[in-house]
Order: structure tokens, then C-alpha cells, then sequence
DNA sequence: TATGAATGAGCCTTCATTCAT
DNA sequence: GATGAATGAAGGCTCATTCAT
């Protein structure tokens, strides 16, 4: 870009080669991540990454100080920017306690579903133990932060008398178990399971179960989906 | 040393000799199961794990083939039984669909919280993807029989008309998920955890929520705990 | 021995197994020495002191805990012993002191000219500066302690009137130096050398420039030798 | 950027150029010489000497063919100049082998002490066995020549009944022995060294000890200096 | 000419496994 | 049965060398 009036050749390869070099440190977290979540972080080994990768074992230490730097940036660099996201939702549906539950339940799983970042709860659960620097990283920056997030659309919902008046702080971890575990176990045993329940009837079962749980018994139930 | 006399203790010694060797498995494989559980498989050294048990590296290869083959027992051993006690739960409770629910999931809640098979949820998640074999015989002998056990408990409420007619299948997941989740954090977060919700808070709050998303609108509350 | 009187073979065997072990760090300090004076450290593989050695690149590992940690075993179990033995020879004669540094020089001689430790100056030259802790060391309790057992004896010879009034700390490092370049020869250039002059024609070429050059003019020359 | 300017610079700028192209070589050598000597021939990366050359690593290729040839370079381009500078001293002093002798070992002495090729004695001892080719050369061109050279002014010196009728060939080397020691050890001990002797001094006892040594008992002490 | 990203062979180190005692 | 010394294959990491720009 900045020297494209220059040559029409060397300004494209120069852009592409940089572009390239940009990009490595994605491509190789990427890597890094899919063979974590697969294999676990002792098992596998950085040849498989840099293969899966496209590029040499020696690459990897031009952008990453060791095996355990590629880790933290595996996790660091995947989930803040999803934690972001997410925390954009909460001004959205204010009125609406009950849809704000059922939209933020929904994007967080799509977010496991759908892309890689769903490998790194298992990831964590894995291999946190043995790096407790991002352990705390994790525990501070995305555990607490998903918490407070969602403590936030159970008082709301408490205090506009749409949910019952439940313990919120130990309520918003039971509603989060069913969809990290259907992340979880799309990682784990979901290579065995025959007749599996399809994770779109699981969403619907969740919800169900979480909405009728939490709703305060006047109430009716609301269909606007 | 111990049977240095040359008379009279020998025949203790001998039940004691025996009774010990009796136990040495079992004593080898719970030294494994709290390494693999807490490093996980590959990070875990088998002489670490002599070490916990008290014998010499070589012991390990007179009880068991290789590390994988510990692995294998560890699980094995550790988790069948307690399926089989869960079994028997189901009979005395059938009339009370919504009491043998809370007591199954009450009696889990212990199991994980109180042994050390807690641990076996995170590791056959973290490790199993590794151990196809091991993963199928899991799936096969320890979820899908705990999945036939909630399943004849939730199929009993819906048809007795004190749960609501929900989709029964996906309801055992997500049911199962909070519980497991527990399991899991007590060895993945909890140290990193300051004010974290307490165990017993937080079996309420899951049985809160479970009971009041399947109970059928019309139905009390069953308070004779 | 301590169980000799119990069972003969098994007492041999075990014998044997021990001197073997105890053996061991020895003869891997020895192959080191060696291949470290040969080739230097950087170049030298652990392999190849392994193969030396007779045993397996892993068991290196059993008595070293790095390839570091068993260069500063090469360098600490050869030379002390070699001060000490030198430091006792410095009463023996101390009624004649030119014959107490012909001793001296001549003893050092056969031990740099017929011993492997005769390479730990080159050793200490070449790899000295990447080690700081082992030059330290060597400084201290090699170079120091030398140069006060050579201190004492010049002083002596001077003190009753058998050497000039020299600058004795300055000489002691001069005389030294003949018999540090032929140890330090014999390990580098002896290879391309063709015609070169003999070890022993070298000794006392050395000796007599040192004790002449040294000598008080009126004195006679000393030839009790 | 320095030439950015379409005129006028631009012939002082390709003197320039060309001026620096032209000392390359120069100052990849002695940024070699430096490093190898401080650290070994394995222990010192292209890395740090294109760092220190302030050049990059790649522009080492374009004057080298490989680190071997470097080292090669360092060597010989390092030390002929100076023998070739000190065989012209030979002539000046021919009539005074006493001060031919001091004359000699003082300009070796500066040249060792006060220039970087002083660590080329430590850098042949420490590497010249991993490198056949370069010691032979070294061997056939520095020393033998060096040698050749103190043999002539020892052997004028004996004829004119100045030095003792000593062994010859024998007393060089031990003659050279103190110097190259003093050069040895700036490059290795100098560090740890406390209240070390000052060169200065040390070339005064060097001298004190080789001339009194040498010198034929009748003959009445130099004191032209 | 000069650069520096990329490579891959090689080495130190670990650890599951074996076996003589 | 029990030990622990010994092994050697495998993996993380380094660095000399190459080459596209």
C-alpha cells in the first residue's frame, strides 16, 4: 500500500510478502490450537503443528519463544476478542431480560459450535493445571468477565419480576454448564457418540429447561422466537 | 526386616505380605489416577507415580504393561463400580419420580465431590481423544448406562405427569451438565478461584433450577427433604 | 565385604555391581576430559563421551545432571587432587631451595607431560570464559594456590641469599609459563609439529634458564642431580 | 537515504560506498576475531558477529563461503602482517644481539598487549584442533617463522659470546613461553584476576629473567634502556 | 549489494521400558 | 517379588545456511 505508486511489481510482492508475515502468527496459533484441543499440549508435538501449519519446525521460533509461548498465545490471543464480542450484546436487549438470556445463551453457542475457540474450554480444563500463569489469565479475563456478564442480564431479570428471585451467583455457573459441556464434548466424545442428540435440539433443550427454571410461575412464556 | 524373626510372626507376616500385594494394584492405580488427573497422561511420570505409591519405578511393570495400560486401569477399575451402585438406586424411588431424581443426582454430587473419581470426568475429557479404546469402553459402560438410568428416572416424572412432557433425550444432558461441571472445576479452576460459589450452594442452585424446569406448572413443590 | 561372609557369589556380584557404580562418574569424567581437551565443549557431543565411555548417552544423565554440571566435575574432581599432592612437597626441601624448585618444576612436569590433567590448562583457557563459576573456582583453588606454594619457595631461595632479590610475585607467573605452554603444546600444535624438540629437552632447557636466571652471581651451580 | 538526492553527492557518496564495501571484509573479520576469542569457534553465532559488524547475518555469505572459512580468514589475515613486521627488526639490530632480544620481545609484547591479534594465540590453542588445515598453516607460517627469527638473534648472540652456549632450539621456546602466557591470560583469567601483576611489570621480570639467564657469566649487564 | 525470513540437520535432554541382581 | 541402573528413541530448541526480494 504505502509504496504501491512506486512499481506495480515490487509494491505487490513486497505487499504480499508482508501480508504473509503478518499473518504467520495467526496461522500458527490456529495450527497450535486445533492439535492442543485434539491431542492435548504435551502430545503433540511442534513438528505436527508446523507441518499442519505449512511451514518448517524452525519457523515456529521466529514467532514463538518456546512451546509454552505458543500456549499462552493460543489462548490469549483466541478468547479476549470473544469475550469482547460478547459484551456488546448486554446493552442490546435491556427490556427484554428473557430474550437478552436467550440471545446471549445462543451467540456464545454458536461462538463453541461453529469456529475453533470452541476447543479452548476443554483446553483449558486439559492443560490449565499445568501452566498456572495462563490459568489465571483465563480465570481472570474470561471466566470472571463471562460471569459478570451474565449476572448482569439474571439481576435485571430478577428485578423486572420476569425470573424467580434464585441464589443469581451460583445460578449463572448451573446455565452455563450444558453449553460448555456441549463444547466440551464436541471435543472429546463426540467421535464415539452414535445416535447423539443434534447440538441444535441440545441449544432448544437448554433453553427450555433454563428459561422454565428460571421463570417466576406467573409468568407466560414467552414464544417470540 | 519385618520377617527377620525366624518363628511366630510369619504366618502375620505372610497375611500381611499377601494382603499387600493383594492391595498393590489398587494402590498403584490410585497413585495414577491423582498424577493423571491433575498433570494429565503425557506430563505425568511413571516415576512420579512410584513415588506417591511408595515402590520403585520397576514395581509398576510387574502389575501393569505399559503406562497406557495403567491408564486403561485407572478407569476401568475406578468407574465401573460406582455405575453399578448408581444402578441400584433407580428401584427404591419409583414412586417418587421427583425424589429418585434428586437423590441420583444427590448421590453423584457426592461421588464427585467427595472420592477421588471425581477426577476421571476431566481426565477421560482431556486424555480420552488420545485412547480410543479407552474412550469407547467409557462411552459405551459409564455414559451410556448413566444416560439409561436418568433417562428411566425423567421417562417415569414425564409419565406420571410430575414433569412436563420435554425431550427427554437432551434433558438428561443438559440435566448431567451442571453436575460435571463441578466435578471438572474442582480440578481445573478451583485454585485459581478467590470467592468461589461452595459446592453445597451450588448442588442447590442445580436442583433448584433442574426441578423447576421440569416440573409440570401445576405441581407443589415437593419439600420433604 | 559387608555381606561377603553370607553368600560368595552373591557377595562378588554385588561387590562387583557397586564398584562398578561407584566406578562409573569417574570414567565418564575421564572420557569428558578427554574429548572436552580434544575438541573443546561446544564441540563435543554427549554421544561421543558416551561411546568413550562405554555406556549409553542416557546414563550420562544418572550421574550429571547436564552437560555443563559435568564439565565442572571434569574440571573439580581432576585438579584438586593434583594442588594437594603439590602442596606437600614444599617441606621436603626446604633446606635447598633451588633443589625445592627443580623439584617442583619437575613434578609438575610429569604431571602435565604424563597424565590426562595435563590438558585441564587448555581446557581452563579455552572454555574458561563461558563458564564464570568453574574459572572462579579454578582461579581460587588452583591458580592461587599455586602460586603460593611457588611464592614460598622463591621467597626461601631468596631469603638465604641462593636467588637474586627478584620481583618474586611477577617471576612466579614468568617461571610458570614454560611448563603451562608445553602442556598446553602437547594438546594443540605437538600434532603438526615435525622435528620439534623433545619433552625432556624442553624440562631442561627450562630449568636452566629459570635456575640461572635466577641464580646469585656468586653463586655456584647447583649439580647434585 | 543518503543518496536520496538525484546530484551532487552522488560521487562522494559512491566513494563511500566503495570505501566501505572495500573494508567489509576487514570489519567482518575483526568483529569475528573479537567474538571468537571471547567465546570459542562453536559457542560464537553469525548472529552476534553480523550484530557486531552491524551488518546482517546474510552479508556474511557475501564475503565467506561458511563460518569455517571466516574463521580461516580471521587467521590468516590477522597474523602474517605481523610476523612480516617483525622479521624486519632482525637487520636493525645486528651488532647488539642483548638489545636485538629485548627489542624483539618488546614488540611482540605490544603487539599482543595493545591489539586485538593478542588473542589469537588463546583462539589457535582452543580451536586449531577442530581445524587441521588452519593449524598447519598457522604452524608453517607463524610459528616456524617466529621461531626461525629468535633463533637468529639467540644463535648471534651465543657466537658473539654474549649468551651462554645454551640449546638453542630448546631455549626459544621457553624464551616465548612467558609472552605468549601474558596474552593467554588476558583473554582467559584477566577477569577473576584481583591484585594481578601489571603487564608492564611482568615484561620487566620476563626480561630480567631471559637475559639473566642467557647471559654469559663474565658479561656485565645492559643497562642501555 | 544487502536483507532477513525460512529451512532442516543436529544436539541436549527426558523418560518409558528392560533386565541383571 | 522388588529394585534401580541402564538404555535409546523421541522431542524441544538452536543455528549455519539458503534464497526470494
Amino acid at each position: 500500500m504505502e509504496d504501491s505508486h512506486h512499481s506495480g511489481a515490487t509494491g505487490h510482492a513486497k505487499t504480499t510478502a508482508r501480508r504473509r508475515k503478518e499473518a504467520r502468527p495467526g496461522e500458527l496459533t490456529a495450527a497450535a490450537l486445533a492439535l492442543f484441543v485434539e491431542r492435548g499440549f504435551a502430545a503433540t508435538r511442534l513438528d505436527d503443528i508446523a507441518e499442519r501449519a505449512g511451514v518448517s519446525k524452525g519457523t515456529l521460533y521466529l514467532y514463538f519463544d518456546s512451546k509454552e509461548a505458543l500456549f499462552k498465545a493460543v489462548i490469549q490471543e483466541g478468547i479476549v476478542p470473544a469475550i469482547e464480542a460478547g459484551e456488546a450484546l448486554l446493552n442490546a436487549f435491556r427490556d427484554d431480560p428473557e430474550r437478552l438470556l436467550r440471545e446471549m445463551l445462543f451467540g456464545w453457542w454458536q461462538l463453541l459450535s461453529s469456529t475453533p475457540l470452541g476447543g479452548i474450554p476443554k483446553l483449558m480444563i486439559a492443560e490449565g493445571g499445568n501452566f498456572p500463569e495462563v490459568n489465571q489469565f483465563y480465570f481472570d479475563e474470561v471466566i470472571t468477565r463471562a460471569h459478570r456478564l451474565f449476572y448482569a442480564a439474571l439481576e435485571l431479570g430478577v428485578a423486572k419480576g420476569v425470573f424467580r428471585p434464585v441464589d443469581i451467583e451460583a445460578q449463572i455457573q448451573v446455565i452455563l454448564a450444558p453449553l460448555l459441556m456441549l463444547a466440551i464434548w464436541k471435543h472429546s466424545f463426540a467421535c464415539c457418540a452414535g445416535g447423539e442428540v443434534a447440538p441444535q435440539r441440545y441449544l432448544d433443550a437448554t433453553l427450555d429447561l433454563i428459561l422454565n427454571g428460571l421463570r417466576q410461575p406467573g409468568q407466560k412464556e414467552n414464544t417470540d422466537e
